[in-house]
DNA sequence: GGTTAATTATTTATAGATCAATAAATATAC
DNA sequence: GTATATTTATTGATCTATAAATAATTAACC
């Protein structure tokens, strides 16, 4: 998008995306809504016009985050011995298209402040609820146990990522004896 | 411990126990000084007389619990098989008897300052290859795969811990067929 | 089509609160 | 009466949020 084509998108737009970007890379406390003025271009109060906090902007983030991680588990299509992995590449796509958004989500969980941590709570939930679902529909034995393993994978990879630990990475590991 | 002897217990000792307790519970940035002060009886200037900085009292309880975890870690023994299952079993007894701390560590990655983030990814580093190197001197096959599992079984862990959404622990959802 | 009025967009100024940190003073124990 | 433990007083920085002022845009009328 162009500098100019970027003036156009309505304000609201510009601050969610700036919001989400420095949301997920200094954190909920360490971001000042004056840094999300700064990135858009505006002046600090003027973040408040749109927002009528600083957490309710944060929320706002998290919810555009989280539904956007819920369809994509909720679409993925496959086969039940591929249903897993097909999960797995949809989310994998999300990082890539979506990255901010997503560590957000992730690392939400540890933002002690109330409104996000029950914001989380009923997001990891009903994640949980979705994938289990979908592999039960599938016929996929296990699908609780599956399904909080497919958390635990997407953990260890806002971990890696946020961390900058590749080796953490599941799907890196394959194949380890080619190598020493 | 009786109050009177909590009176005798230094005073550094103390401020690491409460700090530990606040920071797990309120995170980095919502526990202030003030509070680690109040909650052992001291005035808040004087935490400072044994800590040079608020972040270098993070780094101390984090480094406490870190070396706890690697220690369990290390001398949790069993043969192949069970290998895996009794380091499961130290990092459950751990989190029994220092629920605190070990949730400090496993949240301290979404802590974006950065002493905080060197320290996490250097702890996490020396989990994850302490615990490859174990399972590989086991026999285990695929020791990177398993060991990142198992790092993210205990993220899984300390989500559900911290949002209180049981559903999500693995080890409550063996035998699910015998209710709907 | 140019002037004015009304509406919307954005800024300036600033209040009010919170906190980490320093330095100097004082109490306590030996 | 010296050393150690602890407090009082305070500073300076940072940040969210409000309210009032101003600039820019659109609409209306003649």
């Amino acid at each position: 998008m162009s500098p100019k084509e970027e003036e156009f998108k309505n304000r609201k737009t510009q601050i969610l995306e700036a919001a989400a970007a420095l949301f997920a890379e200094y954190g909920y406390y360490k971001t000042t809504t004056a840094d999300v003025a700064q990135a858009v271009g505006v002046t600090q109060p003027y973040v408040f016009h749109f927002f009528k906090s600083k957490e309710a902007l944060y929320l706002a983030v998290l919810e555009q985050a989280s539904q956007r991680i819920l369809h994509a588990f909720s679409t993925a299509e496959a086969p039940r011995a591929q249903l897993a992995e097909a999960m797995g590449q949809a989310f994998a796509d999300l990082l890539a298209t979506h990255r901010n958004e997503i560590l957000l989500v992730m690392m939400s969980f540890a933002t002690p402040e109330p409104a996000v941590r029950e914001y989380s709570q009923r997001e990891f939930d009903n994640v949980y609820e979705r994938v289990k679902s979908r592999f039960e529909q599938a016929g996929i034995p296990e699908p609780g146990i599956q399904a909080s393993d497919f958390i635990g994978k997407g953990l260890t990879i806002a971990l890696s990522e946020t961390l900058n630990l590749p080796k953490l990475l599941p799907w890196n590991n394959r194949h380890e004896k080619s190598c020493d």
